[in-house]
DNA sequence: GCATTTAAAATGTTGTTACATTTAATGTAT
DNA sequence: ATACATTAAATGTAACAACATTTTAAATGC
């Protein structure tokens, strides 16, 4: 059991090198499992953790830049995927009216409702998949923020 | 200090939803790292991937359904990431005696050469990047393995 | 043996990401 | 005030990924 059966790879250099390997490969066990539960709402990845810092700002905009520095994975395509929400019209945008170089992102009422959705499958889908106890977690959140450094 | 303050975020729906971030966050964490690192030796991650599974089979070939079975990501482009180490010189392809459906990869001398050279370069990063003990790595690996289930 | 199904890899297509550049607005120095 | 640098966001482009389809070979059923 464990990583190295899962990618039937015995020996690692080094159980650091190890534990390196097992968060790329347990991320990409949860990302598996997001993308599916996103797509059947129509959004990508990307498109629902945007949305969600917007929720979590709301009722306050947040401008494309704050947006990018929250962001998990930094991708700088803030700007494109607030396009596509917009689109969708989960978001609104306008002019900043500090800084009329930036742009005020606020999450719709659509956007709302669809997070608001959305978090009750994800209560589901987390609590089938979650086999850690309580002392568990905490203990694996202390150690990867040590491992970050 | 800690994921909640990298991402300006101070509740959490529960442990274990910070959990799952904090493996987002990681992931991407060490990912902008290697990223750097193997870009400075003309590779992207999945290629360097592929190239160090060849690496553990050889001086057995592998085919490229066995490159999906190991990768870390399972992206179905396996085909075409050996195109590009093809390209480079890195493998070589031939067909399968066995099975002529079925292609055999083998890494050549240059991408031996390539990935040893990379190795020391990894450790130095890995070993300047690393905060961890031995045990605390071992309670991650555990951690991390249980949380998949 | 011949038709049908399954399998392995490659390819086509579409959307996304990464990175560089551009556009427009603001800040700063003289 | 004007020139220059900086910043925010958008856009162009090339590489890449995801997903479906195609091609070729092998296995299976009759």
């Amino acid at each position: 059991m464990g990583i190295a059966e899962d990618i039937k790879q015995e020996k690692f250099k080094s159980e650091f090198t190890k534990a390196y390997i097992n968060v790329i490969y347990t991320n990409s066990w949860l990302n598996q499992g997001h993308t599916q539960l996103f797509k059947s709402f129509g959004l990508t990845t990307p498109q629902f953790n945007i949305l969600r810092i917007l929720r979590g700002q709301y009722p306050e905009p947040a401008t494309v830049n704050l947006l990018i520095d929250r962001m998990l994975d930094k991708s700088s395509n803030a700007s494109r995927i607030v396009d596509k929400l917009e689109q969708k019209k989960l978001v609104v945008r306008k002019q900043c009216k500090g800084d009329r170089r930036a742009v005020d992102v606020l999450i719709s009422q659509a956007g709302m409702d669809l997070l608001n959705e959305m978090d009750e499958k994800m209560d589901v889908w987390e609590q089938s998949n979650n086999h850690l106890t309580e002392k568990e977690a905490e203990e694996l959140n202390f150690l990867l923020d040590k491992m970050r450094g």
